[in-house]
DNA sequence: TGGGATTTGTTCGTATGTATC
DNA sequence: TGATACATACGAACAAATCCC
């Protein structure tokens, strides 16, 4: 899965939906860290503005919680609101 | 030599150069350690993020090696690859 | 043995500027 | 005008390694 970045989505929401997949799919493990920003952004080659974009989508999904300092984690299921 | 913190040129640029004139001078020398981030940060009145950024350019030319919880130090010239 | 201080390493938080479309 | 995207810059918090007493 990747990336296009001359595609219709914009990238971050490209990238959404592909962290999104990567967490329904167990890929990205409940209660364990997602890879960093600094991460995202070279697996991905895109820039940081953009990772965030993507992660604050997650967030609003209740999918993830960034902790500053420490990472961002994949929610358990049974913590959705 | 001070930073321009309006300049063309970015500051941990501008700080690179510094920190590299300083080494290629002698001012800092050989197996010494270079002043600290934080000494960095005051002495230039810059963030921490610069003064990574700046030295991270210095690694990359093989000018310093940094050694956590020690500090970062100025290779000998015959180290240099 | 332990604890505190120092230093580099890593991570998310926030803001600004520039460029493009 | 606004959304997208990247780069720069500073803050804050935590982690890990080292050193010293």
């Amino acid at each position: 899965m990747t990336i296009d970045h001359d595609g219709a989505l914009p990238v971050y929401k490209q990238l959404a939906n592909l962290l999104r997949g990567q967490i329904e799919r167990g890929e990205l493990r409940p209660n364990r860290p997602i890879p960093a920003e600094s991460r995202l952004m070279q697996i991905h080659e895109v820039g940081r503005d953009t990772v965030r974009k993507a992660i604050a989508i997650l967030r609003e999904e209740g999918l993830v919680i960034a902790i500053q300092g420490r990472g961002t984690f994949v929610k358990p299921k049974d913590e959705a609101e």
